[in-house]
DNA sequence: CCTCCACAGGAAGCGCAGGAGT
DNA sequence: ACTCCTGCGCTTCCTGTGGAGG
């Protein structure tokens, strides 16, 4: 046998062989910003309108985006943010995903780390980073613009817009404007008035797709990422149809894509058609929930991994006189099963309060769902319904923790 | 109508970790 | 090496809520 050391594990063709299908496979990722982005014309205008006045070195209003995920609104601001950037005056926009930024501290830290490298030092007051900024902001009469997509997951966020807004007053030249994305519609009402008012200073929504706008969008990456003759267009046709129906996610139609053409990339013939694309379903779906899963923390795993064996095992829950769905769980019933859980891997259980809180957290990775109890049960109570298949989510747990 | 149930979710506070300042 | 400060995950305590039951 062959040392590994003294094999090659890639050869010649991995790095320089072409592609079956690809032209650029990156162009299928959600992350590529295409030349024109398709059916959002009047959002980019609307948003252009609201930035303008940066152009002109005055303050633009805030600007609060909203529409459900995969409709293109962190795509268009970033598209705007490219342009922008090209007109190459005094205006900053800095993008941050406040799903890993997710508090004042760290929101302020990035944008001073962005400004001036030397800020970048773990465990600077907040308030010394604070006084950089608006120096900078001063000595270069910049507007700065903060976009915060995600923004509903920033846990402090009535603190960060105070700060914000109260830098505006501080500020004898130059500006700060807050873009807010999200996807979240209820989130408005954790924030308290004058946060929300300042916010808010104006609203874009951002509706989803139908299944003919995303067969365009998907036309127009294949024609830029994929070889011609490659896809049918009853393949594109399925595919839209099904991300339509899902939700009228674009995110999502081109994760099908993409999955579809790596699978026949890897079969080395064939072209994409209606049944590649059905295969492809199946295993994005999966890989959607693992890619989840294996991220979150471990009590919240516990949580999931409960309300799994519960589904399967068929709790009392599903018998409550008929009125209520299968598969819906109650709370407490569901906290002594997380316990278990807990239990049988030797992790202390967290007390009911912080479990309520793993629940939410859940609901806002749509992982779960919860309705209010109402009429028919006693007591003040929520159910719990899971999004995916409880028998793939207790196989992606038990995989990583064992049976 | 009142009380109880089964929770929801806010507020306060605790212990720990990790970095800054001395 | 020490003290101070801040953020973070968590517990404890408490008030609120909406329907069932007596």
């Amino acid at each position: 046998m062959v040392p590994l050391a003294d094999k090659e594990i890639f050869d010649e063709d991995d790095f320089s062989g072409e592609s079956r299908v690809y032209i650029n496979r990156d162009v299928l990722s959600a992350h590529y910003i295409p030349e024109t982005l398709l059916h959002r014309d009047k959002e980019i205008e609307k948003i252009k309108r609201v930035l303008i006045p940066a152009l002109r070195n005055q303050r633009p209003n805030n600007l609060f985006i909203y529409g459900k995920t995969g409709v293109g609104k962190t795509c268009c601001v970033k598209y705007l943010m490219e342009k922008i950037d090209a007109q190459k005056k005094n205006v900053k926009m800095i993008y941050t995903n406040c799903r890993i930024y997710n508090s004042q501290y760290k929101i302020i830290q990035k944008i001073a780390e962005t400004i001036s490298p030397e800020l970048s030092k773990q465990g600077l007051q907040i308030s010394h980073m604070y006084e950089e900024i608006l120096k900078w902001i001063n000595e270069n009469e910049t507007i700065l613009i903060a976009v915060l997509d995600e923004v509903d997951m920033i846990k402090d966020l009535n603190e960060l817009m105070y700060t914000l807004i109260r830098a505006n007053d501080e500020l004898k030249k130059g500006a700060v404007s807050v873009v807010g994305i999200t996807n979240n519609a209820m989130f408005q009402r954790k924030l308290d008035p004058r946060s929300k008012s300042s916010l808010c200073e104006t609203e874009i929504v951002f509706h989803t797709y139908d299944a003919l706008q995303l067969a365009e969008i998907l036309d127009q990456r294949a024609k830029i990422g994929i070889k011609t003759n490659m896809i049918t267009d009853s393949a594109i046709k399925l595919n839209a149809a099904i991300a339509a129906a899902e939700s009228g996610d674009a995110r999502y139609a081109l994760k099908l894509l993409l999955k579809a053409c790596d699978i026949v990339d890897e079969r080395g013939i064939g072209i994409i058609d209606e049944h590649e694309i059905e295969i492809a379903r199946k295993s994005v779906d999966e890989d959607i929930a693992i890619e989840i899963i294996n991220t979150l923390p471990q009590q919240q795993q516990m949580v999931l991994y409960a309300a799994a064996m519960l589904n399967i095992g068929g709790g009392k829950y599903a018998k409550l006189d008929g009125k209520i769905d299968d598969g819906a769980l109650m709370s407490g019933e569901l906290y002594e099963k997380y316990c278990s859980a807990c239990e049988k891997y030797h992790f202390k259980p967290r007390s009911a309060r912080w479990y309520r809180q793993y629940l939410s957290d859940l609901e806002m990775l749509g992982l779960i769902t919860m309705v209010e109890s109402g009429a028919g049960v006693r007591g003040h109570t929520r159910f719990i319904k899971m999004t995916y298949p409880a028998h793939i989510i207790k196989e992606i747990i038990e995989k990583i923790y064992g049976a």
